[in-house]
DNA sequence: CACCCTTACTCGTATAGACGAGTAGCTAAG
DNA sequence: CTTAGCTACTCGTCTATACGAGTAAGGGTG
């Protein structure tokens, strides 16, 4: 059993009213603000821990969990505790959906990761009929059913996005959006082929923890939360011709919109 | 103490190799989607569900741990475990600084607010000159000193975003937007009578877990996120005039924003 | 040399018990 | 009738212990 790092983690201070699992987390979180446990860097053992401060092992566990869910930490079993790295985020431009970026061929998703020197995929592709939850089939003018188009995002192996699009049946049924392949310019390019000019898009955007599924879909550490995104894209008739729900991993996202001033 | 309402919770699968404390956690879960716990209830006290569950309370904890962290309920010391109830949200829309919004005199968080029905307050007022952080600094075009304005933001006692504006000093040094009351129409109302006309903001989101001062300051309760968002305002010569670093309790705002097709 | 197995470490799960502290309702004293 | 305090309940904190399971590295075996 090594020893500490002498000066790296402090006492306890007895006196304080203040939990000392807190402390402990309290302790270590500092240390990891001043850059005393790198990113990546492995903590001290829970054994260890429990030594330095003289505590039982279910309290350090305890402050371990605490910085779990602020999710400056995460543990791997069999190896130790680590600082959470902070992966590269990917930005969403405000301009992502223009019409000149879809006059190329590719997917926004593939030429934006390519560019930035990462692998993109696509996974877990789904097309089917169904008929939408509520909130969705209120914002599509409420159609009795709908395609939904599932997909999953990775980038250099790590999932970080799970979409689904919908769109009203009479308007996908028959043409290549209900393909798995949607063919050059994806969905949206197909829409205006088929006489829906897009005019604009509605984002909207909130933040929560992933539910178990999400966690599992996205492979989320504890303490990283989920963007969901709910975007509605109108035609220049005002018809919302599709609604995308989409789940990001938020340690991956920074979303970037630009708003005119007039 | 008394049974546990029948049907409710089920029992455990010992053939399972889910762990006990997760299985617990799958049941409520379940139970609070499917309506038999209602927002605001109580949940089972720790010690029925040791009874009905038949394991130690260690186990029970740590499965309640769990959904607290899944933002799903809060406990509140003495009282009982509770399904938490969702907030009333705030939308934010993407035209909330247009110039039309600005002509009346009040702020927009008053508006908005008074509209929703709810008593707002802006809280811990606080304008200082200080040296800006070298992301700040980088945005506004590297001044060496800016002035920073503080506040929080409360609906009906809620405190529900902390923010902090960041102004190149020799832009606002001596101009009402020192001043802890900018006066009607905010401090944009002020920039633009310098001669500052805005053209446009650019806005970053992100979404992480709050640092312990945010829980702080936004009493915010365990499994609830923050959303980050940092607005960028350029006037029409192009020049930043200033930078809003906001944090918001994400389980009390929509993001909205609208985006041209073009 | 390649491979497998042991071993020692890591975290994960679970038990049983103890005491502290906040809350709410009842009860007995004023 | 009011109120102070008691009591029984709630969750919060902490200890001590045990075993399981994943990982990595060393050493022996083929």
């Amino acid at each position: 059993m090594a020893a500490l790092p002498s000066g790296v983690l402090g006492d306890l201070d007895p006196t304080s009213d203040r939990a000392v699992f807190r402390q402990i987390a309290d302790q270590i979180r500092e240390a990891i603000d001043r850059g005393r446990f790198k990113e990546g860097a492995k903590l001290p053992s829970e054994s260890e821990l429990v030594e330095h401060f003289g505590v039982s092992r279910m309290t350090v566990r305890n402050a371990l969990s605490i910085l779990q869910s602020e999710g400056l930490v995460s543990s791997e079993h069999g190896k130790g505790v680590f600082v959470r790295p902070r992966p590269p985020v990917r930005r969403l431009a405000s301009d992502r959906f223009a019409r000149r970026h879809r006059e190329q061929g590719k997917s926004a998703f593939t030429v934006e990761a390519e560019a930035a020197g990462s692998k993109p995929e696509v996974d877990s592709l789904e097309v089917r009929e169904e008929k939408p939850a509520p909130d969705i089939s209120a914002r599509l003018g409420s159609p009795r059913k709908v395609l939904a188009r599932r997909r999953r995002y990775l980038l250099d192996g790590r999932p970080v996005e799970a979409a689904v699009s919908y769109l009203p049946l009479d308007l996908a049924r028959g043409t290549q959006i209900a393909e798995p392949n949607p063919g050059p310019g994806g969905i949206y390019a197909r829409l205006e082929e088929l006489g829906h000019r897009l005019d604009h898009f509605d984002e909207e955007v909130r933040a929560r923890m992933p539910s178990p599924s999400e966690v599992k879909m996205l492979r989320l550490s504890s303490g990283v939360p989920v963007i969901s995104l709910i975007r509605t894209a109108y035609d220049t008739d005002g018809r919302a011709v599709e609604v995308c729900d989409t789940v990001m991993a938020a340690d991956a996202y920074v979303l970037a919109y630009q708003l005119p001033a007039n």
